[in-house]
DNA sequence: TATGAATGAGTCTTCATTCAT
DNA sequence: AATGAATGAAGACTCATTCAT
């Protein structure tokens, strides 16, 4: 009954979302194996953080690609993204709060996802959707706050999932104040 | 040379803030002490992780103190109060990643806090300043997402910390859309 | 080689009987295994004292059982009872002088192996076998001192362990002086 | 107000004798001075510990002395020795239980005790006062095992101070059988 | 392959001791 | 002389990792 490895990615990136400083008995038992095997699907600690966070580049980028970034309206593109990433926001809090061990390929993720969000960012400026005052890189941080304090929400039971892509993309576009048009 | 415990305290903060994993040993470097002494001042690991949402606790609560939340309207309250909390930014985003060991009386504050900010959502809402569609609690959650990227991005140099205040209010309140009546 | 947990009781018991103020590194020297194995076995320092107390009452209170105290004369209970309790006298001796940390069921056995000696003693005198004004609480007390003296000396080499027996169960029942009828 | 150093060294043994790890700390607290004046008094741990064996030493000699133990009758002249070393039975139990960093000085005079009293054991045997199948240096840890259990029962309020001459000379003399001539 | 047992490395904590006042 | 503050050294404990079955 050989152990799914995915199982084991999965359940560890729930939990150590959650408690960055959880012990690998903590993922093992959270996965229902023993310690010694969940050291015989990663070769140890690092190696584990470092598949969880490819699997979040990958998943990332991916969410990109299905939002097809560059098509239509700046902030339709937003939307779709945000709807896309849902389910791997955890695993991209997971990465905003682990910023320091990024090397190599991880870290070169990361940029291709910055330069993404950032260009779309930048395109809506340009075409006139967004707002000038508020550089990219910052819009962009601050959409990775905002997923992660939505998938904190979601984690902690005080939102429901299926609400993360209209809470997360209606603060990001249009913020709380009431809109003067409306 | 009676070392503060003040000190020891802020030292603590910023590193705690930047990497949660850090050693007490680390801690009594950045204190400038010894590993023994910064057992003199806190009990223990736990004891100073407490100290430390206590005084994230309070210099919050002075913060909103401070920014009369009561008075004029939510818009102006609001940035007044992510003004006033600018300098506990760092101690405010270590809370929200250290979701769990609330207890007992930190528990209690960070309701007093939640309750409060809420309260600022709820009476911009019903004053017609605030869109009604997105709760108070997101939004105070969102709020604090946009706090700790800020800080973040801060403390990764990626932000000036001048410009704390106006990115987060601005981005919380109007969003990244260009408003339609400009 | 599953290392015994009996075993590592066995020679902590040896080594803290000579020496309370062992370290848990030298007791584990002592059973042959490495500091963190011995944590394995026993959760922490306390948990390895208070399984030595819970063997030395299970030990003594087994040597009280194939003592059969109640049957015969007093004089040969005692007897078979020091001959008994002689492999665990170091144990006893160890409970004799930690007298402080006995709670729960320790002090509870403490307190049945009391009593149950005490009996003995009382037995004795009722039967006019033994004097009376000694109290049988006192020739308790002795008797444990006694135990732990020659437990002492064997240790340090200055008597023999086959002598144990004699030694003590001599004293205690006819002391030092010649007696006058023989 | 110069704190008495006989003083100090009095509490010292009350409480090293209960507890042979009691803290530098507690020491002090139980002197009713500070851990530094403590430290003033004695260079350091080792030189307390050497402190209380000294003064246990010079009190069991001096009562050695005044029990003038060639005199008389051996049963008498130990009668005489076990009253006179009541003061000093505490720090005479902490002595048995610290027997192994004696050295130099400490060691030569617990030997010379050691030799009195065995000395006078064997003039009663030789004597015919005392019976010969109980060799003198067990006779002598007898009378310390004896003397201990003794102490510790008066410290944990079992026993009355004013019954250790009897009861600990009694029962080493004639033990707990009935002398069969009475 | 999976796992209970064992352990080296490293962190937390305490204690005896020193120092500055 | 006495003491609060500071600390080096050492012990207790935990965790990631390896090994034998």
């Amino acid at each position: 009954m050989a152990v799914d490895r995915d199982h084991v990615l999965r359940s560890a990136a729930a939990l150590l979302t959650r408690r960055a400083s959880a012990t690998m008995d903590d993922v093992a038992r959270a996965a229902g194996i023993g310690r010694a095997t969940l050291h015989r699907h990663f070769a140890g600690r690092e190696a584990l953080v470092k598949a969880l966070e490819a699997l979040g580049i990958q998943e990332t980028e991916a969410a990109l690609d299905r939002a097809r970034l560059d098509d239509g309206p700046a902030e339709d593109a937003l939307r779709r993204f945000v709807a896309a990433v849902e389910p791997a926001a955890g695993l991209l809090a997971f990465l905003v709060t682990e910023n320091q061990l990024f090397e190599d390929d991880v870290h070169a993720g990361w940029n291709r996802i910055d330069a993404r969000i950032s260009a779309l960012f930048r395109r809506g400026q340009e075409g006139g959707e967004f707002r000038i005052d508020l550089p990219p890189a910052w819009l962009t941080e601050a959409l990775y706050g905002l997923i992660g304090a939505c998938a904190w929400s979601i984690q902690d039971g005080r939102l429901a999932a299926r609400d993360f892509p209209y809470m997360t993309a209606e603060l990001l576009l249009g913020g709380a104040r009431r809109s003067v048009s409306t």
